[in-house]
DNA sequence: GCCGTTTTCGGCCCGACTGTTTTCAGTCG
């Protein structure tokens, strides 16, 4: 049956493709998935077992949309949704992801040019066709060409961005952890590594008979074609065209298993070298003492690591960047945890134009997951649409606390996400500002500006005494855009004078800034906060990738401001507002 | 395609920006 994942995967692929087919994604029936995709989002019942009558009282849900959840449901299929497929096949949803080619576009080189493929493209562009067309020049030709290069989407040296990777892993786990007989799941590779892109996908599975875990895998709805499909390992391309790997293993081994195809390569390049040192062996059943015929470790990494008289290392760390000789000596007991976390400081509501929960949901949500302290910060007035006027956050100043009353152990502070103009300059005035109890400013628009003007708007923004904390870095999505170029010397060290914290957001399209920026951050003096960025409840989990992509930059607990304890956190504020 | 009605049709968030134009179309957020 279904999960309710797998119904949202159906909603955006429908949404996705009438976006092509209307030639828009405001076309009213792509609003009409998206949002129901938004009522079923929030659900904690399973949409699979709902009849139609109830599916329609879902809010966003009318009929057409309750038929094709039952299509779905039943037969595993939505004959629209085929039928739309067999109209905009991958290579031309692949097209649809460059940037500065909309659906407008894409159905004019197709209908003009024939253009079905990117290599039809690239041709079309070398030909300088597409300057030809009414409503695009020269200009477009090359903005597209460069678009493309960015991409990296020559021959097969494609990657997928973790934040379209991580989340069909997690549908595809789903329903390999309720195959009978099935003990455990891991996504391994540079996926578990927190790589920002990923070339596919390794899932390995602990369970005694592999069997209908390979018959699972080879029939699922995602497999658009099965490369492989053996006793142990079966392979399978999804309609996005991505290559998905799930190896069964025994249970005793799967320690073994998954500290193998996690990698990298290097890593386990060095871990086997240590294994060779003491006289042992290390594949992916184990770590063996050949001579007794003995397994030494084998059922977890933590066993096979302390064997090998090392500290656990955590997955984003695994890059042969020097984490074994500190796994060796001291260990990673300063490096950032989940459980460290105490408060979100980059968190909207629906005051945001882009918030899709409201500040009670948002509010409960935080404190269901523990948080001691929040900082709401919806948009300013600058962002075009999704901003808030001076009466509007007066207004929802008063809802915040009036809202704290319910929340005696959340503090809920009356916050800002402020936007960076291209000069430097920021929401309201001065005095405004000041009212917030916590601002994160952040560039939004303005992406191509040269480097040193970028350079010197951060440091501009970052100099005002209300800022606390720079948000996403660079602007980046991941795959998609790749975000404004810096001096990250100059940068760095304005944060280290101002004080200002960089954040690290969880988003998985931003995961800005980069695991390097942080590194390089580790160095000097920087302070950090990890936040998630949330517009919606469901986005809260995105914590834990927060805190992971902060692993792979090596962040130590003890700079990142949101582990402090609440009056530590308001006394770093207080003292960093007052040295500004 | 959904929703809510002055209840079965008309409205649905819409402004900035860019490149193409001569008043606008397409893309993006």
């Amino acid at each position: 049956m279904p999960t309710n994942r797998d119904v949202l995967a159906m909603l955006a692929e429908l949404a996705r493709l009438t976006t092509l087919d209307e030639g828009s994604s405001q076309s009213f029936k792509v609003r009409a998935y998206e949002n129901a995709a938004r009522g079923i989002e929030g659900m904690s019942v399973d949409v699979a077992g709902m009849s139609l009558a109830e599916l329609v009282s879902v809010k966003g849900v009318g009929k057409s949309i309750a038929e094709k959840i039952r299509e779905f449901v039943d037969t595993g299929t939505v004959a629209k949704l085929e039928s739309l497929r067999e109209r905009y096949p991958p290579a031309i949803v692949e097209l649809s992801k460059i940037p500065g080619l909309g659906p407008k576009t894409l159905k004019l080189i197709r209908s003009e040019l024939g253009v079905e493929n990117l290599e039809d493209l690239q041709r079309a562009i070398a030909d300088q066709a597409l300057r030809r067309l009414p409503g695009l020049g020269a200009t477009s030709e090359e903005r597209i060409a460069k678009a493309i290069e960015r991409l990296g989407m020559h021959g097969k040296d494609r990657r997928t961005p973790i934040s379209e990777a991580l989340p069909l892993a997690r549908r595809l786990i789903e329903g390999l952890e309720k195959i009978e007989g099935v003990t455990s799941v891991q996504y391994c590779g540079s996926l578990r590594r927190m790589s920002e892109t990923i070339g596919d996908v390794d899932i390995t599975v602990a369970a005694l008979d592999p069997l209908p875990v390979m018959d699972f895998v080879a029939g699922h709805a995602e497999a658009a074609e099965v490369i492989a499909h053996g006793d142990t390992k079966t392979s399978i391309l999804t309609r996005g065209g991505l290559q998905v790997d799930v190896r069964v293993v025994a249970p005793d081994q799967f320690g073994a298993a998954i500290l193998y195809f996690t990698g990298s390569k290097s890593h386990n390049i060095e871990l086997r070298q240590r294994a060779i040192d003491k006289g042992w062996l290390l594949n992916e059943y184990g770590l063996i003492d050949r001579e007794k015929e003995q397994i030494v470790a084998a059922g977890s990494e933590d066993d096979i690591y302390s064997a090998l008289g090392l500290a656990y290392v955590p997955p984003p760390l695994r890059e042969a960047t020097g984490e074994l000789a500190v796994a060796a000596g001291a260990g990673f007991g300063d490096l950032i945890t989940l459980d460290a976390i105490r408060g979100d400081l980059h968190y909207h509501t629906t005051r945001s134009g882009d918030g899709r929960s409201s500040l009670a949901d948002m509010a409960a949500a935080a404190h269901a997951r523990g948080h001691e302290y929040v900082a709401i910060t919806d948009h300013g007035e600058d962002l075009a649409i999704n901003g808030s006027s001076r009466d509007e956050m007066l207004e929802h100043r008063a809802a915040i606390s009036e809202m704290q009353e319910r929340f005696p152990n959340l503090r809920l502070y009356f916050g800002c996400e402020l936007n960076i103009g291209p000069d430097g300059s920021l929401d309201y005035d001065p005095d405004f500002r000041r009212l917030f109890d916590f601002t994160v400013a952040s560039v939004h628009s303005h992406f191509d500006l040269p480097p040193d003007q970028q350079t010197a708007r951060l440091l501009a923004a970052m100099a005002d005494p209300s800022v606390d904390a720079i948000g996403h870095l660079t602007g980046r999505y991941i795959g998609r855009r790749p975000g404004i170029e810096i001096d990250l010397d100059a940068v760095l060290e304005g944060l280290q004078t101002t004080g200002v914290a960089l954040e690290i957001n969880g988003a998985l399209e931003r995961l800005d800034a980069s695991s390097e920026v942080l590194r390089r951050a580790m160095g000097g003096d920087v302070k950090f906060t990890i936040s998630t960025d949330s517009h919606h409840v469901s986005e809260l989990s995105r914590m834990d990738y927060g805190v992971a992509h902060a692993q792979r930059g090596w962040v130590g607990a003890g700079r990142v401001v949101n582990t402090m304890a609440l009056s530590e956190f308001e006394g770093w504020r207080t003292r960093r507002r007052a040295s500004t």
